[in-house]
This record gives C-alpha cells, structure tokens and sequence, in this order.
DNA sequence: AGCCAGGACTAAT
DNA sequence: ATTAGTCATGGC
C-alpha cells in the first residue's frame, strides 16, 4: 500500500459540496483546511470544491475510485430530480439558496448507527459521537501523514463485542442499548441489511423499524440516505417546523398523520430529495 | 439557568 | 388512536 494518496479532479456541474456534506446526512465528513476528509467504508478519502467540479483524493492500489465516485453521488444528474420538485415559494427558495446539495449514497449499517445515535442529539453532538466509536471500535486504516482520521466506522460485530457499558461511554445515554440491539440482530441475522435492499419500501421499513429504538423518522433516513429511496420523506423537528411554518401557517393543530399524508402526495417521486432542501434551508436561516 | 436537540418507548387515557 | 412522562448529554 502507498503512503500518497491518488489525487485527481473530477468535472462535475451542479455540486454544492458544503450543502452536501454539512447539511446532516452524513457525521464523518470532518473539515480539514481547504477540504473535507471522511473514511469511507475501508479508504481514508478527501474531497475539496474546485471550479471544474470536485478535487478528490484517496487511499488504496486502484487508479479509480468508482466505489467513492458512487459514495458522492458525483455521476448523478441534478436537474432532472430538480425539475420534479413542487414549483412553490419554499421549495424555489430552497433550491436557490442551496442548489447542487446531492444526497449521498452511505453504507446502510453505518447509515443505521448513525441515527440510531442521532435521537434528540443536536448535529455536533452526534458528529462526536460517531468520531468516538469509530476511534475506540473502528479498525485502522492506511492513510497519508497528513490525516486526520485513521478508523472505519465500526462493524456490528465490533459494536456488539464493546457491549453496553462501553457505548456508554461514547456518550450514547439511552441510545446504547439501541445500538447494541441493532447489531446483535445483524450480526445473528434477524436483520439482513443485504436482503432489505430488495425490499419495497414499506416491507424495508418495517424490517428496519423492528429494531428497538428504530421508529419511523430514523427508519425513513436510512432508506433515503442508504437504500437509494428517494421518496422516504423524514420527518423531524426542524422539518415538522419548515412545513407548518410554510404550508400551514395559520393552522391551527396539525397532526402527525395530516404532515404525513402531505409530504407523500405534495413533493412528487424525489420528495425525500426535496425534503433535505427543506431542511439544510430552513437551519441555514435559523443561523445552524 | 433553562430550553432544546435530525426520537422512540411505555403506560395511561 | 392520541398523549404525557421518561430516557442521557451537551450547546447555546
């Protein structure tokens, strides 16, 4: 294994790469001088904004890095998804403000840890988390000396190995025994996070959901940010705020399930793409 | 100091 | 089928 990474520049049009990579999918792209670094599945990468697209470096023997081109979503095609968004005041001013935010594809068991981690957790606070299981209970990785990451994300096993205690220890509170349950099924294969993929989206998220402390809003995140389903629409505080706000705002008492139905009939086929416009819009004015 | 955070579970109505 | 209380931790 080298010690230089490959380096190499990707032109890429429409790629808002600090909306996509600071707007709370992902908690392991750390900014680090003129770009972000993150490990992504085995490889230490590193991507910075260029004006012909992305500048991107990584870790390994190959001289492409399909699987990281993937992992950026950096083959995708904005404008079409854009153009099936509502053509309404919230949705115009989120695409202005925010335009070439891509939803990333993840790694589904590191994407279910995540927000496993991430209930009632504020953004920063879940970065650090996620940074201490994967220093305490990732392997290592190669990387070049001017790294700052040197771990994988954590395999179940490592996770359910660590056990309670430990995870506790990483901040988790409550969450720890969510986590741990969350792995022992994968590793004992209760949950085949293969065999979700193949799932419709109803079945996946029922699968997921049987994991204790799992419920629908974090359900919904993976299958958007992990399993590719487009129409899986989260709906967490700052969402639930930025749609009373902007499509009931005189209302006097909305329900769950009156949000629920609007955001899967309003926002058309890509509606959990539009949906993370809405939300990185909607912190960016509160000043997050 | 007190409120809130990319929630979910349980028990009570 | 809805609602209140609870959980652990830290930013602002």
């Amino acid at each position: 294994m080298s010690l230089r990474p490959v380096v190499q520049a990707w032109p890429v049009a429409d790629y808002d790469l600090a909306s996509t990579l600071e707007c709370g999918q992902a908690f392991r792209w750390i900014w680090a001088g003129e770009g972000w670094e993150s490990v992504v599945g085995d490889h230490w990468a590193r991507v910075e904004s260029i004006p012909e697209g992305l500048r991107v470096s990584w870790m390994g023997d190959a001289p492409e890095a399909p699987w990281l081109r993937h992992h950026l979503a950096a083959d995708e095609v904005l404008e079409p998804i854009l153009a099936t968004f509502p053509d309404d005041a919230p949705m115009r001013a989120a695409v202005a403000r925010c335009r070439g935010l891509r939803l990333l594809r993840q790694d589904p068991w590191e994407c279910l840890a995540s927000f496993i981690c991430s209930s009632t957790k504020q953004i920063v606070q879940i970065r650090q988390i996620v940074a201490l299981l994967s220093e305490r209970w990732g392997r290592v990785v190669p990387t070049p000396p001017e790294a700052v990451l040197h771990h994988a994300f954590p395999t179940p096993e490592s996770v359910a190995r660590a056990g309670e205690q430990a995870l506790r220890d990483c901040k988790l509170g409550f969450r720890a025994p969510y986590l741990l349950d969350a792995a022992r099924r994968v590793v004992d294969g209760r949950l085949d996070l293969t065999a979700v993929a193949r799932m419709d989206t109803a079945e996946a998220r029922r699968a997921l959901m049987e994991i204790h402390g799992v419920g629908r809003k974090i359900a919904d995140c993976v299958l958007l940010f992990s399993y590719g389903r487009q129409d899986a629409f989260p709906i967490d505080v700052w969402v639930r705020r930025a749609l009373i706000q902007k499509y009931f705002p005189k209302a006097r008492r909305i329900t769950a399930a009156r949000l629920e139905a609007f955001s899967q009939t309003h926002f058309g086929p890509y509606s959990g793409y539009a949906q993370q416009y809405l939300f990185h819009h909607v912190r960016l004015e509160a000043g997050r």
